[in-house]
DNA sequence: GTAAGCGTTGACGCCGACGTCATGGTCAAG
DNA sequence: CTTGACCATGACGTCGGCGTCAACGCTTAC
């Protein structure tokens, strides 16, 4: 199939297939007029890459799991290469989560004091 | 003073307070030779922006609270609004939170998935 | 043949808060 | 007089993941 269709498929963009070729993420065939060339699995690794991103992991997160999906792996997270990436978002996430509640506190904190009574606190008439 | 010792005394670069002033957080007068001249208040209005910096606001959230201060309110979050901008600010920080904790359970299920018993559950030995 | 609708590559735009030159003026100390 | 430490403006670079032209070629339908 031509980009058109693997992105409908995807459901992303030609821009973004060609941005993910760019970066070594996914590779095509050619035709012989040129065109990108793609198949079913090609599907499948755009998938992974989509579903990867949507919960904030980078491109560069998601090459293992292509590459753990291109060399047969009916999973692209079973690979250890994989594994290791997913440990490292967890840690990542936990310490934003952390950072975001300690900025929280620190924005409540500044409000309370700024503007005493200015922090609507429900439960407590 | 000049924008070295300002830059000193509030912690931050030179080109960070001509950046302030280009985006009209703070003006400053001019010396006769054109280099800036400050006063100590300008140290209190940049201390203001580098604290809320410092907790996630952008220098477009700044920007109430500077003039706040301005005005001659002795804290830059007394007026409405700068309130109005710490309660989208917390709106926006409890939103980012729940976002955060949503992909962390989303990135834990694939890694379950991917690879059964690469979760370590710590307490179930 | 021609218009529509695909495809190609290349290159700039975006966003925020500056860092980092490049180029040149000002001023005090030696 | 020169060095060095400051100051000025202006402009480009950074980071990610594309969007959005531009300018062109291919293919199919009419």
């Amino acid at each position: 199939m031509r980009i058109g269709e693997l992105a409908r498929r995807a459901g992303v963009s030609p821009r973004a297939l060609r941005y993910y070729e760019q970066n070594g993420l996914i590779r095509a065939r050619r035709s012989a007029n040129g065109y990108r060339d793609y198949d079913e699995a090609d599907v499948r690794l755009v998938a992974e890459i989509r579903s990867l991103i949507a919960v904030g992991f980078t491109l560069e997160d998601a090459r293992p799991f292509v590459e753990c999906l291109r060399s047969g792996h009916e999973s692209g997270g079973s690979c250890p290469e994989s594994v290791v990436v997913y440990r490292r978002k967890l840690a990542e996430i936990d310490s934003e989560i952390r950072s975001l509640l300690a900025r929280r506190s620190e924005v409540a904190a500044q409000l309370a004091e700024a503007c005493p009574g200015c922090l609507v606190k429900r439960g407590e008439p």
